[in-house]
DNA sequence: GTCCTTGCAAATCATTTGCAGGCAC
DNA sequence: GTGCCTGCAAATGATTTGCAAGGAC
């Protein structure tokens, strides 16, 4: 286990595989999505548990939190970080590249408001190829 | 009544008040405001009425919905467009004006991907002066 | 052995749905 | 009168919490 960030903790099985489960996906995944991700590896962890560990691993600054405004959050590796566009009617997700730098746009921000910057999320909203021409 | 939007729908008093409700308030708002703002004119609808009607103007354009990820959604009138900074911390929300014009950077990224453009979210996160005294 | 981690059931919260009755036009 | 609007209760789904048992170091 490479990371550093876990000493002091326990390294468990559901531990180690979410932080490669999350490092490794390029789309950002509900709870659900995570849950069968860990049956594949022969890992049923409780549902809460999983809940558990995210929220462990989000204060550990290794997954960070999205909202595409589903109603449910989705988690994805906090080393990929990047934005997406959402079909607005069949949900497909597609990542987005921004050659912009938005952390400094985001400290600018932050400081203009007396902030201290944290993050930000940007998602995109559209129709994707297939539902317009339906 | 100027708006010609509706047009073809009955005018209730809670329809009425919603588009103005919404219209006026700076910070977007969530259901739970909602309700209580329409208390405070003498207006007691049942919540699922209020998320009906909510659901209603959206579709009109009237109403767009913000996610904070907060696990519920707020909404403001739609010609209150603009971002936000959200303190970690106190979950105090400031207005962001940015000068940048977004729905072009919007129509970029959407073209890039084959989408239809629909829309943007975009949220900063940080801890505001007071907890960072704390 | 100690403290972290887990499972299970129940609670909470936002949102949705079905259905029957009410009101605007 | 017709079709939209409303309320109420129940269902659904995501997330949280309490508590007792299990496991890592």
């Amino acid at each position: 286990m490479e990371n550093l960030k876990l000493k002091g903790h326990k390294n468990t099985q559901v531990r180690t595989a979410l932080v490669e489960i999350l490092s490794d996906t390029s789309t950002p995944l509900a709870i659900t999505d995570i849950i069968l991700k860990l049956k594949s590896r022969k890992l049923n962890p409780n549902k809460t548990t999983v809940y558990r560990e995210i929220e462990f691993l989000n204060k550990l600054g290794l997954v960070s939190g999205v909202d595409f405004g589903e109603g449910k959050k989705r988690y994805e590796g906090s080393g990929k970080h990047h934005h997406h566009i959402i079909c607005v009617n069949c949900k497909t997700i597609k990542d987005v590249h921004i050659d912009k730098d938005l952390d400094l746009f985001n400290a600018k921000i932050a400081k203009q408001a007396g902030f201290k910057p944290v993050g930000h999320s940007l998602e995109f909203f559209g129709l994707c190829y297939n539902c317009q021409v339906k």
